[in-house]
DNA sequence: CGACCGTTTGAGTGCGGTCAAAAGAAGTGG
DNA sequence: CCACTTCTTTTGACCGCACTCAAACGGTCG
């Protein structure tokens, strides 16, 4: 029985019982592999699977007539993705590799049987993709009212906060992979001016860069600048159905 | 009992025997009425609730530091609001009247009820979610990747097949209460390029505009310059649970 | 009729985009 | 290990979309 990724992440939320963790464990039995920059799902493909991301980096994101790229979501190890195959037949959006990456999918069917026997699973999973709408919904926020450098600003903090929540030993460096034209697909610029706008972060003494790691120098300021909200923090599931 | 306005939507995708359209109902015994302009949630209030809008216009919106709003989403009739408490004991988003509204709230122990006792429709509402979720991330590339006059257009477009989808009879004008001011907000824009945007759009035979009624002239075109995507045309819920 | 709110219009500005090129980095194959 | 390609970062000059500020106009409701 492989150990499970996304039940461990569950768990920092509320307790499970053996037969639930059982039933998380069975979402992980198979698993994929995909080398940096290889494409995972494309829009439109039929997609009737669910992903739970074992480890590395990507991505979702959709592209539009002129050829621009709106990258939408960045996903972390733990997390699930292609949540939208709940509502469509079809991807709504792709998903690519931005690191090498291993991928657990489950099928639709799976999902069914969660809601019928596991309920308490289920309303979790719920509860987890509301937390994720609300990412969605402060995303929006940054592109639609706040500046390139707020915007780059806010990309940054959450990244370091993700990924703390499954490692907190992790200090103010992290590895990020993400080239320029990446961040700016996220946030709505291009890659000269994230250029910019990084090179001002660093001189303002917010960040610190080399390779490809990223340190946060001064989290408070940087916080404030990119109007963060740690909705992580205030996840409250108490409403869920107790352990059967 | 009183019709259950949730319940007919969820009817659209698939139908429901009588105990599940029971427990819908009663998500629907009480009622609050909303006068135009009237702030129906503050964000970081206490929200234990889920709110049906049985009538109405509404908008979900954030405040920023520097006092701009972001309008999230806009609710019609029969929408489901505030699935945020679901993952928040507090609101991450406020909520205001656009027209005098009527809202069902019910509490986040009626949604455990249903996770537990009613596994379809909990199903169907994480289907809706889902849905909504593909919204959002419509909007996010809408604001980030396209031009100030493709914005307003998506929003026109897909208020006008939201409408639809409610009353299959509606041609090709409907109210639009909204001012430029909300519209802005709701695109990432001022209301000054707002008001150009808008005429130009009436220039081009786009649209038409009399005191508060629009008219969608020419859909195909506006769609173009929209990047609009029917989501709601393709959603498949094929997998919930049976009717129990 | 006057107050208020929303729409319309104009003039000027600036943030972020575009275009182009050079300098680094990181693979890749001989 | 080096020559070569390719990708990424950096920099500069210029442009234009959308913002700001300001004022006039129009509708609506006391």
């Amino acid at each position: 029985l492989t150990a499970s990724c996304f039940g461990e992440r569950l768990e920092h939320y509320l307790p499970l019982t053996g037969p639930d963790k059982a039933a998380l464990a069975r979402l992980e039995e198979h698993q994929r592999l995909y080398r940096r920059g290889m494409v995972i799902r494309r829009e439109n493909e039929r997609a009737p699977e669910f992903l739970i991301i074992r480890s590395g980096w990507s991505a979702s994101y959709v592209l539009l007539q002129d050829g621009s790229r709106q990258i939408l979501r960045l996903h972390l190890t733990g997390d699930l993705v292609g949540t939208s195959s709940a509502a469509f037949a079809h991807a709504t959006e792709s998903l690519m590799a931005l690191t090498d990456v291993r991928v657990c999918p489950f099928d639709r069917t799976a999902l069914r049987h969660l809601f019928e026997a596991h309920p308490r699973i289920a309303a979790l999973i719920f509860v987890i993709a509301q937390a994720e709408r609300a990412s969605l919904t402060d995303r929006l926020a940054s592109l639609g009212r706040t500046s390139a450098k707020s915007r780059i600003a806010a990309l940054l903090i959450d990244t370091l906060i993700r990924l703390r929540l499954r490692n907190p030993e992790l200090g103010d460096a992290f590895p990020f992979p993400l080239t320029q034209e990446e961040i700016g697909d996220a946030t709505g610029l291009t890659s000269v001016h994230v250029n910019r706008m990084m090179r001002a972060l660093v001189e303002d003494g917010l960040i610190a860069r080399s390779n490809s790691h990223l340190t946060i120098v001064d989290e408070r300021r940087l916080s404030e600048i990119a109007n963060y909200v740690n909705r992580h923090a205030a996840i409250d599931p108490s409403w869920v159905p107790p352990a059967s």
